[in-house]
DNA sequence: CCCAAGTTTCAATATTTTTTGAACTCAAGC
DNA sequence: GCTTGAGTTCAAAAAATATTGAAACTTGGG
């Protein structure tokens, strides 16, 4: 908490209290909020990217946080994930050491890059995995029919693995 | 095709107890439990569908309880969730009023159909959502940096709707 | 150096989702 | 119309996830 040298007299120079959500704001909330729970983003993540999507201007820490009436620590990892997702740009005020926020510009490269973090991995760890399932069953002497489904598992896998890059090509960063 | 494999003969005819699962069973229903999780899909039911996936023949309702060692309520919602998801098939033993299952053939198919029922209704019901959002900046004055946001945003709204029947047609039945 | 604004961390707590199991339904055969 | 096997339902328990907030960390300026 804030140690006892509060200064309570005049105005203060920065207004303790935000404007509550406007009715677009909540409602575009909404929609982002209903997509994120598809792919297990988190309702805060999205209410920080539905604010900053609809601000005219880029918003900072605490911006977001009042207005929102998260905490901190919501604020910070929500901020965090939209920043490894590559979701939002911090622009510097100049004077200022606070950074502030905006949405990038493409939301559709946003959302593959999403979509390349979560199932990208999810496809490579498994290619080892599967083979060994497929020789597994070949060895032992199972159905053709459950050996034809591996096979066909395992194709798919390397098929999606080829293609993955092709359709949503990696950021110039990784 | 009854169990004649069963070398066990002269035994009771249902066991009490059932064969733990298998390595090989175990390495498959991590993959399927992995992708499940992207699309939220719980655990158990994607448990449910790697042991029908590796099993030569379908299986009944007893044996998946028993080899993967959940409770009846898990299996029937499992099952269920399934069924509506035509991921498998159901398969009646002649002579028996018991339902065996299996999984559909096509893998891919049945992906898609998951998709569909998770996307879709979302994109539906963000369109008016979307529009009235979109209304709204246009006649409070907002940047047109925000407007030409939502416009992107509806384009795609709508776009995707027109896209998704093309890409994957629904079943017959719908 | 030291301070303090700005942010992150993480253990504790709250919330949401999944699983369980006992009570119930439903047909089929008797 | 009773019994029984097969499965479903759903409230309550357990597990998984998300959020909170106070303490710790970082960094630029004095």
């Amino acid at each position: 908490m804030k140690p006892p040298s509060e200064k309570t007299a005049g105005r203060r120079k920065s207004r303790p209290s935000f404007e509550p959500l406007q009715p677009h704001e909540i409602e575009l909330a909404d929609f982002f909020v209903r997509m994120a729970g598809i792919l297990g983003v988190p309702r805060s993540v999205a209410e920080i990217y539905a604010l900053l999507y609809l601000a005219p201007r880029p918003l900072n820490f605490d911006l977001i946080q009042g207005r929102l009436g998260m905490s901190k620590g919501s604020v910070s990892q929500g901020l965090k994930f939209l920043r490894d997702h590559e979701m939002i740009l911090s622009v510097k005020a100049p004077g200022s050491r606070r950074e502030s926020w905006m949405p990038t510009p493409s939301l559709a490269s946003s959302l593959v890059a999403l979509l390349r973090s979560q199932v990208l991995p999810a496809l490579e760890q498994a290619t080892p995995s599967l083979k060994r399932v497929l020789q597994d069953a070949q060895q032992n002497g199972t159905t053709p029919a459950v050996v034809e489904r591996l096979e066909r598992l395992n194709r798919w896998n390397s098929r999606a693995l080829e293609l993955f890059p092709l359709l949503l090509p990696p950021p110039p960063g990784s």
